[in-house]
DNA sequence: GAAACTTATGGAAAGGTTTCCTGAACCAGG
DNA sequence: CCTGGTTCAGGAAACCTTTCCATAAGTTTC
């Protein structure tokens, strides 16, 4: 095997029909001469045997500084890259992650994913994506046929819910697994505290003097796990309790976890005067940004009329002054990674816990306020 | 380092230990008895070699229908999947395509994604993800690093100026690529019109009545190709000029490519009344909605005052009644997936062109009017 | 000055497929 | 009955690394 690629130099015009030119010019050249350079040329130009080359390139066992920078050296002129494949083979480990999420085109699947991306490529694994839907069929397609075809070394499972065989079977074959949003079955699993987010968002109100708050969380659809929902319908009641102030049917609102979905309650919420509160609790910031355009729409004041905070603090949070208990997402997704990494890397480790809880925190804006004191 | 400046609380909820404690018999199981089932035990659980074993379950070669069931029974029953790194070491395909993409949390970025994503997984590709900013050496460090490794079998880029040397070295290598977004330097490419899509937008302007148009497009910064800015920016002028209008300096400003960018320019455009023009063209929907939101606040009505259009069909858009050119970044995902799989799939094919330009329609809604008759 | 390490290198085996080559069986046509 | 083509199946080579084992030189220790 030798190498017999001569680099090719070539001028590059400007024209759309020349770049293709171009470009066609090349493939026909590859087909001709192309050879991809293995261990073996790097070793005769270095003068050294096949081992030495791996050691010194991977930089596992002693190899001499003066060999390593000729091996190195004949590696970079040669063009030479490792077959990964080959190497995998033998070491049993892909050097790649599956992430199977359920979304990407939404604020908090895109940012886990950015933050899963991100601690993955630091640390030199590459990251395979599974755009799963919640379907039965389709994620288990994705579990039978890809995830387990030997191609990934570790799992990260956004807002999944596995089945227990699932599990079993990704166990099974080592690999660690690490969820991050609803409480997974069985396997360590990153999110915020949604119930403590939630009462904290909702004292927030309290606090400021509201007792007329109503809640806007998400219905049960395909855009979370149903668990985000009921939880923080849980803090909500539980502050309100704690504070002595009663609930009915009326203080909670299911919605589309979108800004639309919250446009659309609010209409309808707020619509009304008589049934308007002072504060919304929304469990999202794109739900409570759609309850504020709607608001607006009404000729409502906020934080005048009505107090709005979200869960999240989104990017878009800061435009409209939503005060919000915020998360991280992409911190969410480092912390999974830095789980089934660390179990990568050092066998036998395992989380503490069977969860870990985000941090978050309150940041106050201009769309909460004291309610306005009532007039006669 | 990723979590270890972010504290994270761990609880131990009672169902927690409870998942915990599952997780931990699994990993323990695992210790005890796994073994992974190779081709050899297929082959003699069925009684037959490994290589009517390959045959049998790749579906390449002659194998009896008889011989195919007994294959695949015992493979089955032995919960057996082929080792790809086994597999691709030999064909020399490692049945997937990287993706390099400069943003995921971003409407248009996030639905090429998606598109690219379902078309692979379609074919039975698994996709890699690389998300990387323009900057030089985090690109580079893709380029040599990570894709070059001989991971990939295809390259999809978006929206990435790729370099000559770049170029020349993916199809040194013999991997097809395919770009999406802004024209790249020497590979196929597929992407609207922006000349043709803007000139659309500026002409239904035109043909409401409107002679005051101001166009909003993006500045150079990382979110977009700058080619896309200037194009759709050529095509507002080209159909201003072809109506006879004249424009200067201030018929054009630039701003972000997000909400909160066209809220900005919109306030200080509309602030103005001298200054204000009867409509506005804004190069992204998003940017549309930032001025909708921007000439709410002032008071100014859209259409009445104030007509808007802008590029995308962006899923907000709905809701703000907003005239937009639609483009569907998810369906040139799936066809530059196409062009990349075809080549993969038949060797010596090539696009017929440099470029493909996707389809783009004017969706109508309400944020579009003939303008307010002058008064005065 | 010998024994015990440590460091450096090479040869060869191993890892799990696919595919080439060969041969057997079967069938049709002459 | 022989020939040639087709279908089926097995043995073995090939794919490209990594790692185990062996060897050898250099260094420390008693």
């Amino acid at each position: 095997m030798t190498c017999s690629g001569h680099p090719v130099t070539v001028a590059l015009a400007a024209s759309g029909t020349r770049a293709l030119r171009f470009w066609k010019r090349l493939q026909t050249k590859v087909d001709e001469e192309v050879t991809v350079s293995g261990i073996e040329d790097v070793a005769s130009l270095a003068g050294v045997s096949k081992a030495t080359v791996s050691r010194a390139l991977s930089g596992r066992g002693y190899v001499s500084v003066e060999t390593r920078a000729k091996v190195s050296d004949a590696a970079h002129r040669l063009g030479y890259v490792v077959s990964s494949s080959a190497s995998s083979l033998v070491t049993g480990r892909t050097n790649n992650v599956g992430v199977i999420i359920p979304r990407i085109n939404q604020w908090f699947f895109g940012s886990i994913l950015e933050g899963v991306e991100r601690a993955l490529l630091d640390r030199g694994y590459d990251l395979m994506l599974y755009n799963v839907s919640k379907t039965v069929e389709e994620r288990s397609k994705v579990f039978e046929y890809f995830l387990v075809r030997k191609r990934v070394d570790a799992v990260i499972a956004v807002t999944l819910e596995i089945t227990p065989a699932e599990t079993e079977r990704l166990v099974g074959l080592g690999k660690p697994i690490a969820g991050i949003g609803g409480p997974l079955e069985g396997i360590p699993t990153v999110s915020i505290d949604d119930v403590a987010a939630a009462r904290l968002a909702t004292e927030h109100l309290l606090l400021l003097g509201h007792r007329d708050i109503v809640h806007v969380g998400g219905d049960v659809d395909e855009q979370m796990d149903f668990h985000v929902h009921s939880k923080r319908l849980k803090g909500f009641l539980e502050a309100l309790t704690a504070a002595g102030i009663p609930h009915d049917e009326n203080s909670y609102l299911a919605t589309r976890f979108d800004i639309p979905g919250g446009y659309r309650v609010g209409k309808q919420l707020l619509g009304d005067p008589r049934r308007r509160p002072t504060a919304i609790f929304a469990a999202a910031d794109e739900v409570a940004i759609g309850v504020i355009l709607a608001a607006r729409e009404l000729g409502i004041s906020v934080p005048d009329d009505l107090s709005v905070i979200g869960i999240d603090n989104h990017p878009l949070s800061d435009m409209f002054g939503l005060t919000t208990v915020e998360q991280r997402p992409d911190l969410q997704g480092e912390h999974a990674v830095d789980w089934v990494i660390r179990q990568l890397e050092q066998p036998g480790w395992s989380p503490d816990a069977g969860h870990a809880f985000a941090p978050t925190r309150l940041v106050m804006r201009s769309s909460t306020a004291p309610p306005r004191p009532r007039t006669g």
